[in-house]
Parts: C-alpha cells; sequence; structure tokens
DNA sequence: TTGAAAGCGCTAACAC
DNA sequence: GTGTTAGCGCTTTCAA
C-alpha cells in the first residue's frame, strides 16, 4: 500500500501538504495541488483511512444495530443510509437477532470502532442500560421505541394512531361489527394499537365487546387461529382489524376456509404494509408503517447532534397511514 | 476515553503486557493479568479497534457490496454474517444501488478502511474492472456471478439447473403444453433458466414452441402482460413456468383475471422462493434459491482465503430445489 | 502557502 | 513473563 509520505517525496511536498490536499484544504496553492494529485494518482494512493481517524478521532461512521438483515427492517435502513450517505458518512451496521447478548455485543464492537454515533434498532436491552449508555459522549438514537428518561434520543411510530386509523376505515364503510386481533399484549406496539381500535369504537359510539377481541402473536398462524376462534364461539362480524398484516394474511386464509368470501361477507384491514400485503388475494388493505421515514429521521437526528448539522428538521413521532387496497368494502358487501 | 496507558499505569505494568492481555496471549501470569483486568474493569477500558488495526494492520472486517439493503438479499447476507460473525469477524455494510458509479465508490471506500476481504454482490461492474481488482492484493469473492477468468473468486447458483426442475416438475405432472415467461433476456440468469426449460423439454421429447415463449423484465406487471399476450394469441397451455416469482405472481392475477383457475386449468411454477410466493392464492410452487447457503459459502471463501482458515469446504456453484406447494397439478386438473 | 514534528492508541519485535 | 521502544499512516499545531 502507498502511504502519504510516498506521495509526498513523488511530489516534492511534505506530507502535511498532501494531507490538505486530501482534505481539500483551502490554504494550498493551485499548482501544488495538481503537482500532488498527479502524484497521487501515478502511484494509485487510497488514504488509509483507519489511520485518518485515529489521527483525527473521527471515523465518519455511525454504526448501526439492527434486528436481523433480512425483513422490512431494512427499508428503515435503506432510509438511514440514504441521507448519512449524502453526507457523507458510512453505516457500519451490525445485528442484534432479538437477544439481549448479541445486541450488547453489536453495541460493544460499535463503540470499540469509536462510531461517531449510533442507531440502535433494539429488542431485548433493557432501558436501564440504554439510559447509562446515554451518560457517555457517544451521541445515539433509538429507533422504534421510547424510554421516557431519554425521549430525545426516541425516534417512534404512533401505533395509538394507527389502531384508529385501521378501525375507522372499517368504521367509515359502515361496519359496526368489527373483531381485533391483537398482537402479543406485553408488547407496547400491540397494546397502543388496540387503544387505538377502541377510541376508534368509541368515537363512533360502538360499544366495546371484549369477546370480538383475540390476542394472538403477530405471527400468521395466531390470524387462522383468532378467525377459528371467533367463529366457532359464534361470533358475528363484519370486519376484522388485525396487528399486523402477518395475522392479516391468516385471517384472509381462515376466512375463506370458512366459506367467508373477503371482503364481501367479512373486510380485513391489516397494520404495516410489509412487501407481500401486496400479493395476498384480495391484495390487503392495511396501515403504513413509514419505515423508510424512520430511518431517515434518525439518520437526521444523527447528522444533527453528532455532526452538528443543523439544517435537519427532526420529529420524534412519526405518523402511519392508511392504504386503501381490496380487502374492505362497505359492510354489507 | 480510556487508553491503555491509563490501564498500565493503574495496574502498574507495562502497556505491552495489557495489549498482550487484551490478545488473551498466553504468556501473562495469572496473576497479572487478573490485575490488568481489574484494572480495565475499574476504569471502563474499551479497546480502540482503530488503533488495534493501524499497528497490526489488519481490521478483522470484510466488506460487504449489496445492491439494496432491503429485499431477498438480506438473506444472503445473513448467511454471510453468520458465519462470519463464528470467526470473530465483522462485516462493513455498503450498497451498490445497482448502478457502477456506486458500486465502484462502494469498493473504494472498502479499500480505504482496509478491509482484510471484500464480498462482492454487483450488478454493474465489469469483468475488466474486477479481474483488474483481483490483481491488486486485496482477497475478495464475487456473488451471483461468474466471471470465467477468475473463476474461483466466484460464487453463484446453476440457474440453467434450476430452469430445468422448474419444467421437469410440470412434465412429471403430465403437462406437455407449457408456457415460458423468461426475465429479461439479455441478463445471464434469465438465459440460462430458459436454457434449462429447453433442456427439459428435450428430455421428455416435447417440441420447442418459439411462440410459448415470452420475454418478460423479472417485474410482476411483465407476468399479467406475458399471460395476456399468449392468451391473445390463441396459445394452448395447461401450464406456465416463470423467470421468478415475481412474473409468477403477476400470471396467476392475469389467469384469474381471465377466468382460468389456478392450478385446475393452468399450473404455475415460479423461480426464486421469495418471501411473497409462500402468501399467493394459491400458494406458489417454485424454485428455491439458496440465498442464506450462498452467503455462507463466501464468508466462508474468506474465511479460507483471507483468514487461512482451511477447515473450510468450499463449492462454487450452487444447486436450487423444487418447492412444492399449490400452484402446480396433474395435468387435466 | 508550506514544512517540521509531535502525537493518535495500539502492536510487535527484541531485550532482559 | 514482562518491559522498552519503534513504528503503523495519518492530522494538526506551530513556525517560518
Amino acid at each position: 500500500m502507498v502511504t502519504i509520505k510516498q506521495v509526498s517525496e513523488l511530489a516534492k511536498v511534505s506530507s502535511a501538504t498532501v494531507s490538505r490536499v486530501i482534505n481539500n484544504a483551502d490554504s494550498v496553492k493551485l499548482e501544488t495541488r495538481k503537482l500532488v494529485e498527479a502524484a497521487m494518482k501515478e502511484l494509485g494512493y487510497r488514504p488509509n483511512s483507519i489511520a485518518q481517524s485515529l489521527a483525527s478521532n473521527k471515523t465518519n461512521t455511525v454504526g448501526y444495530v439492527v434486528p436481523q438483515l433480512y425483513g422490512s427492517f431494512g427499508i428503515m435502513m435503506s432510509g438511514s443510509e440514504e441521507v448519512l450517505r449524502r453526507a457523507n458518512k458510512h453505516m457500519f451496521i451490525m445485528t442484534g437477532h432479538s437477544n439481549e447478548k448479541d445486541e450488547k455485543s453489536a453495541i460493544e464492537a460499535l463503540l470499540m470502532r469509536r462510531c461517531d454515533a449510533l442507531i440502535l434498532h433494539l429488542e431485548s436491552t433493557s432501558d436501564e442500560y440504554l439510559i447509562e449508555l446515554a451518560k457517555q459522549k457517544v451521541p445515539f438514537v433509538l429507533v422504534n421505541r421510547v424510554i421516557e428518561a431519554i425521549e430525545d434520543n426516541c425516534i417512534s411510530l404512533d401505533n395509538h394512531f394507527g389502531g384508529y386509523l385501521a378501525s375507522k376505515a372499517l368504521i367509515d364503510k359502515g361496519h359496526r361489527d368489527i373483531a381485533y386481533i391483537a398482537g402479543s399484549l406485553w408488547k407496547s406496539d400491540a397494546i397502543e394499537r388496540l387503544q387505538g381500535h377502541k377510541e376508534a369504537l368509541a368515537e363512533a359510539n360502538i360499544a366495546y365487546d371484549e369477546s370480538l377481541i383475540y390476542e394472538g402473536d403477530f405471527q400468521v398462524h395466531s390470524g387462522v387461529e383468532g378467525i377459528e376462534t371467533l367463529l366457532n364461539a359464534g361470533k358475528k362480524f363484519s370486519a376484522v382489524a388485525c396487528g399486523n398484516d402477518e395475522m392479516a394474511s391468516g385471517a384472509i386464509g381462515a376466512l375463506r376456509d370458512a366459506g367467508l368470501k373477503v371482503p364481501e361477507s367479512v373486510s380485513v384491514v391489516g397494520f404495516d404494509d410489509v412487501e407481500f400485503s401486496n400479493y395476498l388475494t384480495p391484495r390487503l388493505t392495511t396501515i403504513r408503517y413509514p419505515m423508510k421515514e424512520i430511518g431517515q429521521m434518525a439518520a437526521r437526528w444523527i447528522l444533527n447532534r453528532a455532526y452538528e448539522n443543523s439544517s435537519m428538521q427532526l420529529q420524534h413521532v412519526l405518523s402511519p397511514h392508511l392504504i386503501e387496497r381490496e380487502s374492505v368494502c362497505d359492510a354489507g358487501g
């Protein structure tokens, strides 16, 4: 590997000057700069960013912990990547595998690499740990989660509003007997979405009927179980709102198996708008989770806090919105 | 940030000794080690891996260029990540956005960071550039692509065999009038898959009928166009093989719109086995692209070539296999 | 506008 | 087993 020293010798200048042209310092005479650039080109010089980082004490990279490298969170990462790239920052991505040990070791590794800042998409790390982390000097933003003590570090979705929107879409079509298949109710997003549902009912003066609620676990299978349970219990409903698209997909299948047409007999709304929701039959009406926007917002936060780019407009809670497709129709067919 | 020096002072040893315990050198007396570890803990010491890399001339990280951070390639990355992580290596992921400029600048950035090796999933970079790159000292493996001149660096899928398997699955069910919706035929994988199709026909003594072939572009819409075109031309066929799942999904929709039942009237096979193929109605029978395995293999290659771990079994061309679901049935219903 | 030189935090001989 | 010391390739004062 050719070094700055070799370049400086070829160009007959000091290595400090070479460094200056590398970093586009203004104070280099055009003539000198040309000389140096020629030398760099001739030698095929490539600055060693490891050495740059060590000397300058900044890496120009932000660490990103994601639960998995596949799945819909990729969109969020790409949102971040897009805005960081525009600012000439790079992302060092590590996976947390939804378990505390890996999440912590990922954070640890990123700190060792002296990332300038972190974007954390965690699922198992405790609030305490993060509150502690916030006391250290490395800025980080928490994505998809809110911890009140460090609220400013959090970027999240308004799940309550999303739940409200989903049920309201049904109500607006005249539905009044609405079943609800919830996600795991020990998870805050599942709870909030359900509360949104209740709010929509209340607003429309529809009595809340607990027996129309089924607690699933966000997996496809619990969607089918939900429908089967409700049907076996003899419940009447013309629509079902689901805590996410996976369960909605299960619900649609179960409804079809039970001889009920979607949406003519029963309307179905999902939540998240993951890729396959557009491939279901019927194409799923759902609530769009603004993945990309959240990723972008996280990156903006970083640019703002860690790289003092104050031109960034920040927003901590993002709103979902309704995507109307084919799985909902007027009550009564 | 606390440094090795501070630790060494607290522990009353030299920084060399601290370095030895960090790196688990055997030659440290247990007693000394304890002392050092206590000091590290007390100070909350975290080794600076930037400095480690500079001094040792290795980063323990492999650069990974992926077309996008979302979509099915995530599975491939996670395959690589899994095996690298087990070897205590990290991945620095960058995106190429399927265009030459970004791909090259991603590679460049990874080289500047002195990655020990690279895994390249490229879509636009020329063979020449890569052949040139191979002459430099940084080992890299090309994923999903084969360049004869540097064949050893390539890990790819046997697309021909996949195409063969897909059509054979149809033939085995008694189909003889088989339409084919191909991907963009300037892409090698599309060509190879089509050739596999032809081979299956030949093997079964079915005359190849060019008019049963439609050239799509790997997008959903070209699947529907393919079916419409074939139907409008009055073609008869009891089955359709598609160059990928997206087109298969389009085809199924178009068939349904035309009043044809899948699979009773027309069977459909896809290719890739992407996530949504399992959510289609009917669930798609398809050829499984071994994403994860390819990613794992790439990582093994790296471990073998860049980190001299010779225990790795290498394989350059991986085989797809048939996933039987619900979109194919016997000819004649 | 440029050069000299002191680090950045660590590793790796080499010596003891 | 442990310490000394010279770098690793760059940035960044400080002078000139």
